[in-house]
RNA sequence: CGGGGCGUAGCGCAGUCUGGUAGCGCGCACGGUUCGGGACCGUGAAGUCGGAGGUUCAAAUCCUCUCGCCCCGACCA
């Protein structure tokens, strides 16, 4: 391929719009063009690159006995009004109606449609199991787009979605898809965690997803280091660290306008985790209670697991129902339902004494308050792994797959049924797989990159090698480029070639800006010698090697 | 959806407070000199100042409404 061909519209300076590294580095580089919020062009660099890493997802995902087919973007309301989706999902879902009014929404995933089609196609236990996938354009009408192409409203995913006849089975593809997920991974040239994960939309039993260390991810793992516990923090245990506060007795404490803990804990000069927070809760019109460790963060969706959906009580709410002013609120002498993060169960702590400008000293579980024990705490860094109690630490990471055992979610309202080998009736029992091209994309540059651009990991990178002719005017720089061109291609290797009429340093500069992983230099300069440079861009070392044996050479290095 | 910021030439920005003929750098076109890490000189093209309405003799600048984009949060395969 010829550079002075292709539309690689590289950029000196990123617009100022872009922030993560990728999407700044993607827009410089030429890979991509925004359209408006969450939506993107891949230029031909960028649809190489997607196109690579399709190539390993169809590689993979055959290699475990995955068929890929192809389903489409619009769906009729109905399907997903039987499985309750189309009430249940809100804005996030683009619907739309036909010529004839009738309700249709395009698609956000494809459970309803790949259980539909077993639905009508799976008959007996003999037909199963069944893996199908699909990599095609999914649609959400996403809040907050954000990061380049991390979250889009438009893009494309690999899913698959296996069929089985009952757990075990289900077991089996879905560890067959771990495996193949981590084989993925690996070529695609990524640091990445396969942690425990929250079900969320998709519903079901048990769920992983594959986190890719980023600082410009949106999501928080937790890890232990020793056993290997990994875990995103909407689903993460910890212990919790020791309290470290002393034995107190009970007293109670002026605290003129100290509200919150830091306030407090400063002005007692006792550190946070020797605190009580009291926070009340509104839950389905009553009041609930939830005690945390000072130093903790309530985990609103371990509460929401135990009291439904919930909000925060209002100033005048916690006065009318604790009939104390905010800021000053304590667990002991209240009627109303009360969890507390286990951290609290022993020692004693201090709190608010339900009376403005006061607190007290030396409460104690059992004693002064006998709440309902639950996990309510959000791990974080320096607390203890709960199976070998070694410290934890928290990464921030991008989401690049997730696997769902869905059980019977969808094959039960859409009658996804077959007959076992007695002749009854039984729900296919259900997995969903799905892993995002372009966030792997976006993960590789995060990953990958320094200050002069992109550093593409040899899998995904858009080509195997970049020939730079310095001189495009002399006659002997271009037969060089155009042998070692041809010996190239006959290997099979992927190539640019920078035919630009451009000055070196600008030739330099886009190379290392695309960031393909080998650089090879033909200068008259060398080639009075008769020797070429062959550059690493990673390490940036630079081989002088005679033009005879360069096809090879590259090769090897390419590898 | 809540909070914040920004829309001026393809990109990066100044000008807005204090109204008075729209600017700079890069890029682009042409000519010349250069040619191993984003060259230099000269000439030139390119802007409904996001949009609508209003105030004013006069609006990029002041007022009202509106659209878009980014960031933080909520939400999120």
């Amino acid at each position: 391929m010829k550079f002075s061909q292709m539309l690689i519209p590289t950029l000196r300076e990123a617009p100022s719009d872009a922030e993560a590294v990728s999407h700044k580095l993607m827009l410089r580089a030429g890979f991509v063009r925004q359209l408006a919020a969450g939506l993107y062009i891949y230029l031909p660099l960028g649809l190489r690159v997607i196109n690579k890493i399709n190539r390993i997802l169809r590689e993979e995902m055959d290699a475990i006995g995955a068929q890929e087919i192809s389903m489409p973007v619009m769906h009729p309301a109905e399907i997903w009004q039987t499985t309750g989706r189309w009430y249940e999902i809100g804005a996030e879902m683009f619907r739309l109606k036909d010529r004839t009014d009738r309700d249709m929404c395009l698609g956000m995933t494809h459970e309803e449609i790949m259980t539909w089609l077993a639905s009508r196609e799976i008959r007996s236990y003999r037909d199963l199991p069944q893996v199908w996938y699909q990599i095609q354009t999914k649609l959400r009408d996403e809040a907050r787009p954000k990061s380049g192409i991390l979250r889009t409203r438009e893009f494309h995913m690999k899913d698959s979605y296996s069929f089985d006849a009952d757990e075990e089975a289900l077991d089996i593809n879905y560890n067959a898809h771990a495996k193949a997920y981590h084989r993925i991974f690996e070529r695609c040239g990524l640091k990445f965690y396969q942690v425990e994960s929250d079900t969320g939309m998709m519903g079901g039993a048990a769920a992983h997803e594959f986190m890719a260390s980023s600082q410009a991810g949106e999501d928080d793992i937790v890890l232990c280091d020793k056993c290997g516990y990994a875990a995103n923090v909407e689903v993460a245990k910890s212990k919790p660290s020791d309290s470290g506060n002393t034995v107190w007795d009970f007293e109670e404490i002026h605290t003129p306008q100290k509200r919150t803990v830091k306030e407090v804990s400063n002005f007692l000069k006792a550190v946070p985790a020797s605190f009580i927070k009291s926070l009340l809760m509104i839950s389905d019109d009553k009041p609930v209670l939830v005690l945390v460790r000072g130093d903790q963060d309530l985990h609103e969706k371990k509460l929401s697991k135990i009291i439904g959906k919930f909000r925060a009580a209002g100033k005048d709410e916690i006065l009318s129902i604790l009939g104390v002013e905010a800021g000053f609120i304590g667990p002991a002498g209240h009627k109303v339902r009360m969890l507390a993060d286990p951290s609290l169960k022993d020692g004693t702590y201090i709190g608010g004494a339900n009376k403005s400008d006061y607190h007290v000293k030396g409460l104690k579980a059992g004693v002064h308050f006998n709440p309902e024990w639950h996990d309510l705490h959000t791990a974080k860094e320096g607390d203890r792994c709960v199976n070998c109690d070694n410290v934890l630490r928290i990464e921030k990471a991008i989401e690049i797959g997730n696997i769902f055992k869905l059980g019977t979610k969808y094959s039960l309202p859409l009658k996804a049924v077959y007959l076992d080998s007695n002749g009854n009736e039984k729900p296919i029992i259900m997995g969903s797989y799905g892993i995002g091209p372009a966030r792997i994309a976006a993960a590789a540059v995060e990953q990958n990159n320094d200050k002069d651009g992109i550093i593409w990991p040899r899998s995904i990178a858009p080509f195997d090698v970049e020939l730079i002719p310095l001189n495009v005017d002399d006659a002997k720089t271009i037969e060089v480029t155009e042998m070692i061109h041809k010996g190239l291609v006959a290997e099979k290797m992927e190539v640019l070639i920078d035919d630009r009429n451009e000055r070196p340093g600008v030739k330099f500069k886009d190379a290392d800006l695309i960031g393909i992983p080998v650089q090879v230099v033909i200068g008259e300069k060398g080639l009075r010698e008769g020797l070429v440079e062959i550059k690493d861009r990673k390490t940036k070392q630079a081989e002088k090697i005679a033009v005879g044996d360069a096809t090879r050479k590259i090769i090897l290095l390419a590898h």
